[in-house]
DNA sequence: CAGCATCCATCTAGATACTG
DNA sequence: CAGTATCTAGATGGATGCTG
């Protein structure tokens, strides 16, 4: 990352110094913040592992989701294109849903998150624990 | 990612297979967490590229942030290990903010996801115009 | 300067009931 | 089966005022 003077708006810079397009810097807060709605990386993560599911069976496995919670988080993704949504016109209805390439993708740019945090993990915790005893006394 | 048929709770594999750890799990979900509460990245960044910033230096190149939410996501942060806090004891007071290793680390794990956004920006608004035109008719 | 305490608007998620 | 609609409790963030 380079030096950054500009007092507003902020600029991000990619590790090699590549000013980042403030488009970009948008959909990287978003994908974030979306990751981050707590259902949604798992959905990825059983549509990665297992292909095609349907709600029901999503809804089980994800155990604690609320119906209205699944829903949109699956609308959500199908909108961004991570997962596709196919409806068979039967009775009762059926609804499959499976990853995308660009789903699959996603799920592996976070990769280097779960990695630091398997690497980290310790350090993170010991951090912490210094930090709360050192307030409790 | 390996194929899991456990029901629940829900358990994560990396992309080469490995099982992940409980704990690791939740650290990546406390992480998304806090990097998406928007504050953080941003602050990260700041003392990524800077070094070495003081609280009122921060206030003013993140504008927009309140007080409260910049002294939280500072705490946070510092709590994590993510960055370290210095007390001058001069009047008036003056506070140093400094990334450390463990925060330099964790803003270079994000960069896939830099890297992927940049990569399917177009890909993302195409599929979201397709799905919004799709429903307005 | 660098906070903390308090109040308040908003946004969100979950529970619940209903439907093609 | 796969949703939609509605209501509410709780979390979140911003504004404001005060302080060592």
């Amino acid at each position: 990352m380079i030096k950054n003077k500009s007092i507003n708006p902020i600029t991000y810079h990619a590790p090699d110094g590549t000013p980042a397009d403030p488009e970009v810097q948008k959909l990287v807060e978003e994908l974030i913040g979306q990751v981050a709605d707590k259902w949604t990386m798992i959905v990825l993560e059983l549509l990665y592992e297992q292909g095609t599911l349907r709600f029901t069976e999503l809804f089980r496995q994800i155990g604690g989701i609320s119906q209205k919670m699944l829903t949109q988080t699956l609308r959500n993704m199908e909108r961004s294109g991570f997962i596709q949504r196919t409806v068979y016109p039967v009775v009762p209805p059926k609804v499959e849903y499976q990853i995308t390439e660009l789903g699959l993708t996603l799920g592996e740019a976070f990769c280097g998150v779960w990695m630091w945090a398997e690497k980290n993990l310790k350090h993170v915790h010991t951090a912490r624990k210094n930090y709360d005893e050192e307030r409790s006394n």
